[in-house]
DNA sequence: AAGTGATGTGAATCATGTC
DNA sequence: AGACATGATTCACATCACT
């Protein structure tokens, strides 16, 4: 990993003549040149996100400033002082500034954006009734808004409101047409009970060991987000080798679980601070091994088998009979892999449609024959011969 | 309770002059003059609110269309068609249509609003974010966004996104200055076994008995809020007496808990189906004995605990190893809590099942895996996770 | 009567490959 | 590009028929 002014020379060369009164000079990087990888970009990240190659990223997290439109101190009932968030990053004139900052590095980010990346924002409602606006206005597809719901969040100490309790990311394609985009959603099934993966999750805030502290124990970054989020967003929409970039890196939670996960990072920063202890935290990250974070080919990503296929390897003979799971029907194998009932002939799947009634039926799952004195599905045949003729190409 | 025509003769007469051509007079309801109570007004909802008096209402709950944007059919996996909202009432042109429309009835609730008046709005991620923007815009000033987290939400039939499992409430004052609201903190902290209410709350739908249905049992409205949601909203921003407005009032959920809470009611809908259910369904509530404190307790049942979350929360590593008491077969734990075992990868359930060649397995009482030392069922740890987060619904 | 199994349903931006 | 064939995909409840 290197720290990096961005587009190399090229942002140095830009904010000189941008001291000199000259006109900046736009360096994009170009279309399909590699991307900065496993890298922080050191400087304005609106700068930083068009100096890469355009269409080079598979994921995007961003985490941006909050807008929080803090007004004096707050005090808890004890009277010690609540560290809010006071930094100047945070700090916009008006809504107008900050939806003008979020079209800007929204715009950006999309160009870095593959056609099929996806892109995570995170928020609070200060600032993500904007974000998610703005990024509809811009073409991005909403694929989801997702809930993380903290175990331990702040308590309301004026008893005025609702515990804030959560915070809200938005997930979202490149564009509504965009349909290939990765969703590992069968390896959070297994994850899951054997259950949906939902739009509500659950996490303890950064806190402890994990959260980073400077040698006077007082936190790096006062919006440190927990590693367990960070890897739920990487595992969910990327694969292992895939580049994961983040506009507002700050001390690196998304560098150090892409790399624990397997994933390429890049990351934009402005403050050196910030950068120096990402470094330092994110050198002493051990990817975990391959096989603990590769995901499960998903079904549909499976070779297609025809149906003849398994009468010509001898799994189903011709002649023989299927029936659907209460043996409510039953047809019979024809030698060119068609079923027959009485005069009607078709494909496995148009039989099980014609006979229960329905457009479609999935005849994979819906057929049953007599296997070895017990029955068993052609799904389960099939899974054999994949099994079985995996090895020719 | 009666219906009327928005502002007495006043809408009517608009009706029939732009009927004309002529140009419509704007008759508003005057500063401190009696709102119409516990009465549906009938038309076109902006109209409707114009005619209301200045600052004459203490809260707004309303329930505006989604625009979801639908395009074709989706079918569940049993081949039956889903009931999508296919209403007129939720097409739009295009987002600046809906961000018109959105803006102007906000602007007319606003003005109907006393200076400590709140709202509530509920929406999707399909509108929510657009209508906290403009909101913002118009000088509300956002006290809490809620997430309704849905019990039993419609799956996601093709796995291609997060199940869609909450919608999003925004709850918003008059301006930034009004410090004077309604918010009833000590008794919400009392009805949660004395813990702070926070902005995550969990409701099933609207089924059963009371949703609404014709005499051909289908529907009456398409997306029927649960009477529990309105109940919360109300008990929590206002008061015995206090007049509650809808300007989407549908069949009049929000009527009939505010009459049931002893609140006064005013409802905006243009559907003379909808407003028909309204008033059979309002006239058979009986108001609650006053003094009759609500206090839902949440019921508390053992929660299911995802594999991934003992993960997340640090309790077994990503690549750790998992055997059985006699150590006969080990497996790899995942990041995303699915296991392999070589190139199989399935949930703890299923891998138990699959390596014993049973049908079944529960995998939590299977799996063992190494703990400072000693070995320990994964159940043990499950116990250990749901003694730490016990706030999880 | 209590239990079992089949069936229905909810604000949904829900494919892919080949011809 | 558009049409068509293939075939992948669901959870918590409520209701009702039938033991």
């Amino acid at each position: 990993m290197s720290i990096q002014r961005a587009g190399a020379a090229g942002l140095r060369v830009q904010k000189l003549v941008s001291r000199t009164g000259l006109k900046p000079v736009r360096r994009p990087g170009a279309l399909g040149a590699p991307a900065p990888l496993d890298q922080i970009l050191i400087g304005d990240c609106i700068d930083s996100l068009n100096s890469l190659p355009e269409a080079s990223v598979d994921l995007v997290f961003a985490d941006p400033p909050y807008n929080l439109q803090l007004e004096g101190g707050l005090t808890r009932p004890d009277q010690s002082e609540v560290d809010a968030v006071d930094d100047d990053w945070d700090k916009f004139a008006s809504f107008a500034d900050y939806d003008r900052f979020t079209r800007d590095w929204l715009a950006a980010a999309r160009r870095a954006m593959k056609p099929d990346a996806t892109l995570f924002v995170i928020g609070s409602y200060h600032n993500i009734f904007r974000v998610g606006a703005i990024l509809q206005d811009l073409g991005f597809w909403i694929l989801n808004d997702i809930v993380w719901r903290k175990a331990n969040p702040m308590p309301n100490f004026r008893g005025r409101r609702f515990t804030n309790a959560h915070e809200t990311l938005i997930w979202a394609s490149r564009s509504a047409k965009a349909k290939g985009y990765t969703f590992n959603y069968e390896a959070l099934k297994a994850g899951n009970e054997d259950c949906q993966p939902r739009s509500d999750w659950f996490f303890p805030l950064c806190t402890g060991a994990e959260r980073l502290k400077d040698e006077n124990g007082r936190k790096v970054h006062p919006t440190q987000k927990p590693e367990a989020l960070l890897a739920r967003v990487i595992m969910s929409a990327s694969k292992p080798g895939d580049v994961v970039l983040d506009p507002f890196f700050g001390t690196g939670t998304t560098g150090a679980v892409a790399k624990k996960l397997g994933r390429h990072f890049i990351g934009c920063e402005r403050d050196p601070a910030y950068i120096e202890a990402a470094q330092k935290r994110i050198a002493a990250v051990e990817p975990l091994p391959e096989g603990a974070c590769l995901t499960p080919v998903a079904k549909r990503q499976e070779k297609r088998v025809a149906f003849a296929s398994l009468i010509e390897a001898g799994m189903i003979a011709a002649g023989a009979e299927l029936f659907d799971d209460k043996k409510r029907w039953r047809v019979v194998v024809r030698a060119d892999g068609a079923l027959a009932l009485g005069d009607i002939v078709g494909s496995i799947h148009k039989l099980g449609a014609l006979v229960q009634g329905l457009p479609a039926c999935n005849g994979w799952t819906f057929w049953r024959c007599m296997d070895k004195g017990g029955e068993i599905s052609i799904d389960e045949l099939r899974a054999r011969y994949r099994a079985t003729a995996s090895e020719e190409e």
